[in-house]
DNA sequence: CAGACGTATCGTAGCGCTACGATTCGGTCA
DNA sequence: TGACCGAATCGTAGCGCTACGATACGTCTG
């Protein structure tokens, strides 16, 4: 099947195989002489390691899940290449999947990484099917749940409240003056940690005595969204001056609609994002948001 | 090692463990019966099949290993979002790797990679140093290069030529009346594709007599690199009225600069994209740009 | 120079599954 | 009823590697 194996290594390096597997696992544990052989054998063969064949003798795989909701959102594709970056000096590899925020989905890719006995299953955020939890706490593997916390977490879980988020942005608005505060959410529904940052906000206006409008799209968080939301607020007539977005992205297409309107931000309205997103800062005039800690995140989860 | 394994599952169902990997494997070779049975074993034990010893008897993993020079961008993350979709029916996971442009780098995922035996191989691009060539020619491995045509694929490519986008921008700008042409482009010392575009656009430019200068930035692609970019131009004096972008968010940062200096575009400044991104629609105005057959390329890539 | 000890190297027994040829089963037809 | 045939099921021999205990080697000490 492969044409050079381990075995045809050790034969043309004069050791034996268990060396040679040695010399490539933990390289100080041979003397450098021997270990200068093999290297020399292995180039000379062209021998490729099946990772496959010691995940089995090990039990173990070198490779780690990572398991996100959307792979189109920034926030997780930044996530999985950080992530990804530092496996690389751990000699892992990173085996993605995308849910589409559907908890059977996640499932389906839990039972999938499971298969390959990785090194560790990393997920996103603290809400799973039943059958998620279960096997993931029968099964021996370490699990990192990202960019959430809460009360009773699988394994470790590595993330903020989006609850005091939503506080903060409400908290940052009412602080400069907002009377009226209105939420701009997308995908909401399947998007629980965005719910919460909404649940947030709208107790902290409340707690001011302030009305919060919620507004919602069910498409994926983008500037179409974020435009249409505003355009729909303005045209019920709804009393706004300022609006907290779930996602940079909704910012920047209340954004544009505004400026479609000649509504002056921040002078007619008050405008807050999420994600600190690399347009943010050179947007015009630069938007307010929140930075999130992704890499604080990716570093903790690995 | 394992709690529970096929033997097991073969067992409780009273079959071989042929018939139980045959079960798995393509059901629809074992008889209904036979199959009832096994499915209610395999759900009362919990039984996990392991890829790992799948892949080493059967010489070849169900994985595709998907490497891209950057998964911050976003065709990029599309890319390996579609391909994963497209994959899971087939039972295949994604193994992901970015070079970040390095091809040193690539070639160590590549090695990397193939010690998965895996079903297949997809690299961005055509240009990759001798040695990836070498091994991926050399090992059994389907491989797919994607987002770029050459004349010499490894395998298979899928893709478009770059060099015909760049003319196309020029032609496109001097069809509304461009004389002073610009090309902005960010990272292009590392990213062939978009210095081909930049060759692509200097030589329709040229042909049609007017002069195209090209400013570069060394971030990657950024609203940011592409406000400075316009302000570098401005400060400069370089005589422009159009300018082509090798990337979406540069022509966004060139949006943002030119409102902040009250420049209409596109009356005082043409402007063309590339990718069509999500907000490039919602723009104020809408953006100019090129779409992409992302969709296409993830499809005949798998 | 024998004995002791720590380090470097080796041998072996699987890991859990699939491929493939062999065998058995069930039904049909003369 | 028995021969026959296709379909369903089975048995076995590895796939290439690692873990781990055993062995060999080298060096130092008294």
């Amino acid at each position: 099947m492969q044409s050079v194996t381990m075995a045809d290594v050790a034969q043309r390096a004069k050791v034996s195989p268990s060396t040679v597997s040695l010399y490539l696992r933990r390289p100080n544990e041979v003397s450098q002489r021997i270990g200068k052989i093999i290297s020399v054998a292995i180039d000379e063969l062209g021998y490729v390691p099946s990772f496959v064949a010691g995940g089995l003798a090990a039990a173990r795989a070198r490779v780690v899940s990572i398991i996100v909701p959307s792979m189109r959102n920034a926030f997780f594709s930044e996530t999985i290449s950080r992530i990804e970056s530092l496996l690389v000096p751990h000699d892992l590899q990173a085996l993605v999947g995308h849910t589409d925020y559907d908890v059977a989905r996640e499932t389906a890719l839990v039972r999938a990484s499971l298969s390959w006995s990785p090194a560790g299953i990393i997920l996103t955020g603290m809400d799973h099917a039943e059958a998620t939890n279960d096997i993931l706490r029968k099964s021996q593997v370490p699990v990192v749940e990202m960019w959430d916390i809460g009360p009773e977490p699988i394994d470790v879980a590595v993330g903020f409240s989006h609850f005091e988020v939503g506080r903060a942005q409400a908290r940052h608005l009412i602080s400069r003056g907002a009377r009226n505060l209105a939420f701009f959410g997308a995908k909401i529904h399947e998007d629980t940690r965005a719910a919460r940052r909404r649940d947030g906000f709208i107790r902290e206006a409340e707690a001011s005595g302030r009305p919060a409008t919620v507004f919602l799209d069910p498409r994926p968080a983008s500037t179409a969204a974020g435009a249409d939301m505003l355009a729909t607020a303005l045209a019920q007539g709804v009393q706004i001056d300022a609006i907290a977005c779930s996602n940079d992205f909704l910012a920047l297409g209340v954004t544009f609609e505004a400026l479609r309107r000649g509504l002056q931000i921040p002078n007619d309205l008050s405008l807050i994002g999420f994600g600190d997103m690399e347009f943010a800062v050179s947007c015009i005039s630069s938007l307010t948001t929140i930075r999130l800690p992704s890499e604080a995140i990716s570093r903790y989860a690995v």
